[in-house]
DNA sequence: GTCCAGGTCTTCC
DNA sequence: GGAAGACATGGA
């Protein structure tokens, strides 16, 4: 057999929110399955009663890299209850949409992925990301009868492109941002994985490093690839929530924003500001 | 046609 | 320090 299943029994996890919140960029809904590209594995996901099933196209015998990508192991209820509990704009925010959880994804893909999100909408993000990995990533295992997927390409891979190239992908002014950066990562001046045992300020000092990447990037990297949980990335959605749920007489400056989401959401902020953020996005 | 999108950087006061 | 403008592209 060259096909490997599995189920990861979990409960209140919402996969059809979880994996298109605009935290990851490759998740397709197939016919009520949710498809992508988790470490350089094509994968297909499924929510059953009895948890999470998952497919992959090649035989494994280990699926330790995937669940935790998908944290499953993650205490969600005490993630909860470490809100504020009486706050009840994010109580409703959570009662909406119980089941949102945060992935923890590979910093490269996740932070190349979010210097391409600057002033683009989700769907479109979207499509920049698959045209880049359709040009410049490599092909992976998939089905039999199922079309070609291809990987998110290395550091060293984006950085051995032509800066036409990229643009030829649609990114526009983001193309100068995704190269340079790719290229501090190829040559070592930026290294990944020394950032998961710094502090939450020396990282983000680290990622702001780059061209491209601001406060806001560097606090979605660190919130979805390094599980940073009090990042708080403030996008113009969450800045319209901050704004009419919690100042809404005063017109409070950024950097009073950013005390408030570090003092007021507690020590998983980071969830918290996903919550809100799905919450404004999907309320009518 | 106009507005806006999970921003960042530069310029100018 | 904070307020504008530029930056590409396409969906709403």
């Amino acid at each position: 057999m060259k096909f490997s299943e599995t189920v990861f029994p979990v409960r209140n996890y919402d996969l059809a929110a979880t994996l298109s919140s605009g935290q990851a960029f490759r998740w397709r809904e197939v016919n009520g399955a949710w498809e992508g590209v988790v470490g350089g594995h094509w994968v297909r996901l499924t929510q059953k009663n009895e948890g999470i099933s998952a497919e992959a196209a090649e035989r494994l015998g280990d699926w330790n890299w995937l669940r935790h990508y998908l944290q499953i192991d993650v205490d969600f209820e005490a993630v909860l209850r470490s809100f504020p509990q009486d706050d009840e704009h994010l109580q409703k925010a959570v009662e909406s949409c119980s089941g949102l959880r945060l992935l923890r994804q590979e910093p490269w893909e996740c932070l190349g992925s979010f210097i391409l999100s600057s002033t683009k909408q989700i769907v479109q993000i979207q499509q920049i990301v698959a045209l880049v990995c359709e040009r410049f990533g490599e092909p992976l295992k998939v089905p039999e009868n199922h079309p070609q997927v291809f990987s998110f390409p290395t550091a060293q891979r984006v950085a051995n492109c032509a800066e036409n190239e990229l643009r030829e992908c649609k990114m526009g002014f983001r193309a100068p941002n995704l190269l340079k950066t790719a290229k501090m990562i190829a040559s070592g001046e930026v290294d990944l994985q020394s950032l998961y045992k710094m502090s939450l300020d020396e990282a983000r000092s680290e990622l702001v490093r780059l061209p491209g990447v601001g406060g806001k990037i560097a606090d979605c990297v660190l919130l979805f690839a390094y599980g940073f949980p009090k990042a708080f990335p403030i996008d113009v959605w969450i800045l319209k929530a901050l704004r009419q749920l919690y100042f809404p007489k005063r017109k409070p400056t950024a950097k009073r924003l950013v005390h408030f989401s570090q003092t007021h959401f507690g020590p998983n902020a980071g969830y918290a500001q996903q919550y809100l953020f799905h919450y404004m996005r999907t309320k009518t």
